[in-house]
DNA sequence: CTGAAAGCGCTAACAC
DNA sequence: GTGTTAGCGCTTTCAG
């Protein structure tokens, strides 16, 4: 039974044939300048004593390391979870290798963690901001210097980079153009943490659809969570000033924020036997078995992981640097209940 | 404004400070060799110009990464993802970076993301195998070589190493009890791939279970998920299967299973109108609004996380082979309805 | 077409 | 206590 890789080198290999360690660098690397026949001879060894390159060489002497760090809040999140698989099918076919790491929401774990990749020569990072991150000098910096960064979902306005995001203003206006057509008068929202872009633009979005209904904006019905409900403890919160407002309907602005507030209602038969309508952003696939019943705005996350991915990519490959930036916005889907 | 970290080298802090770089390579790292003031002085630069360590060239000098390899079938999954938070809790503190992959239940890239991380330096991987897996003998080879591999959850028999896992029986054993207990005199069971550890367990405890309700134990009642419920598909097949012969209960051996069960249920009104009493294997947190109701054996998963993350770290720290492993085997908690 | 040699940034014998 | 040197495995000028 052979080993499934031993830990050979390009001098081993060099030894062997009786070649130099640049030849067989280069026939392995496919140069034009290498003879057919050498090429053969070194492909054919290293397949059969199972030779790899050792990455951490490579990369220290390209510096370059194939890998891409990923920044979420939180992976147990259905829409970053999808979001993830979309950038891994990527990157999988441009063996790209990829690296996760969470930020639980926190604006210093968030600063650690880009450190933490941008020293470890990760090529480049694809980031969802926290939603305590306010301070974003320092990524500015970091784009400025031509490090490639793709952010998504909550991306940084004053930052010139690829962006990939869904128009949240539509997907909002959706469902609160639907509370407001089932009669629902006094619709209440639940959202994020109030400087975060998709909190502006679901914000935005929630007052044309109240618009629509003729319904007046009051500030009153609009609750944030700092957190974006990674804290039950601030959605319940948020939850129990919201239902002495008298809300008749809701709509919620986040995958765990919707989650949260069935949990907060469920746990009150009080606030269950109210019969508030629910429409909210979220991307489980479980809506269907809650109950209550609730409508949702579904995200074309693995699409937006993907698209994040290939812009990534495709900027870390060029030569130049990008002149122009691209930001894709993708269409949500409004699924009544 | 400063920029958040140049690429400084030890040997920039050398010549600015008249030294040689290993003087400050031994400073940096605060050996006995260096002189308490020369130390001050270093450390003093290093931080003032924000010097980072090249983790890459010290990896290809010390042969360690600092990073430990995650492979799971999935992270969209609420044990794994929970699993995976607990092992970062720990890889964290001890500043090992961690990095996730995913075998979707292939056997073939569970193979491949093993050796992309042995061939990446990885300085050791945890892992869960995929439903597919049966040839293990590329482990079994790795770990002989003295790679650490530490497994939980779905853990290889025939493989010395450091396993975490839960009692998988009496998890079983307790849902069972509890469904025979409610008067159920045919319950089911819906399971993963029939050579897992944790299928032949569970089904073990399964049929604890019946015997101490006086039920038969009956093949029949019992459907294997090749994919552990990664394609509803499959999921959707045993359930037809098993509603023919006439189940009034069911228990459910996994996260993904007790979730795709209640999908195909609720997607057939005839399904749900037999009212078929459910225990299962999960690990959501929205179980609370699932409508039907069920009942649920979740596991620590958090602490699974931590414990296998700890074995690692141990095992990659000491200087010598281990030459006793463990297997810590954790309780679960059972949750009637 | 192939080889010799330098160097990526860091650490660690081995000198002094 | 500090410096010199070699070398981790690889790629890549530069020479031939």
């Amino acid at each position: 039974m052979t080993m499934p890789f031993e830990n050979y080198t390009i001098k081993d290999i060099a030894k062997a044939l009786n070649l130099s360690p640049s030849t067989v660098s280069r026939a392995l690397r496919d140069s034009y300048e290498i003879s057919t026949e050498t090429k053969k001879l070194v492909i054919a060894y290293a397949e059969k004593i199972n030779y790899r390159v050792n990455p951490i060489a490579r990369s220290l002497k390209e510096r370059k390391s194939y890998s891409l760090g990923i920044i979420v809040s939180e992976i147990a999140n259905n829409f970053f979870s999808q979001v993830i698989d979309g950038i891994e099918s990527i990157a999988y076919d441009k063996n790209y290798q990829v690296v996760i790491s969470q930020t639980r929401e926190s604006a210093d774990r968030e600063r650690l963690n880009v450190e933490h990749f941008y020293s470890r020569s990760m090529d480049g990072l694809l980031m969802a901001l926290s939603s305590e991150t306010t301070d974003i000098q320092y990524l500015q910096n970091l784009t400025e210097k031509g490090f490639p960064i793709v952010f998504f979902d909550r991306v940084p306005s004053e930052i010139q980079a690829h962006k990939v995001t869904i128009d949240n203003r539509m997907g909002a206006y959706q469902a609160v153009d639907y509370l407001q057509k089932s009669g629902k008068k006094r619709i209440g929202h639940l959202t994020s943490a109030e400087h975060l872009s998709i909190t502006k633009e679901r914000l935005s979005g929630y007052k044309t659809g109240l618009l629509a209904g003729g319904l007046d904006f009051d500030p009153k019905l609009v609750k944030y969570c700092k957190y974006g409900g990674l804290h039950q403890d601030e959605i319940n919160q948020a939850v129990a000033e919201l239902i002495e407002q008298d809300i008749d309907g809701i709509f919620i602005s986040g995958d765990k924020l919707t989650t949260g507030y069935l949990l907060a209602i469920k746990q009150n038969q009080e606030y269950l036997q109210l019969n508030i309508e629910v429409a909210g952003f979220t991307n489980s696939k479980v809506v269907s078995l809650f109950t209550p019943e609730i409508s949702t705005v579904r995200q074309p996350a693995f699409e937006i992981g993907k698209r994040a991915a290939e812009l990534l990519i495709g900027q870390i490959e060029s030569k130049h640097r990008e002149e122009a930036y691209e930001h894709i916005i993708l269409g949500t889907e409004f699924i009544a209940k």
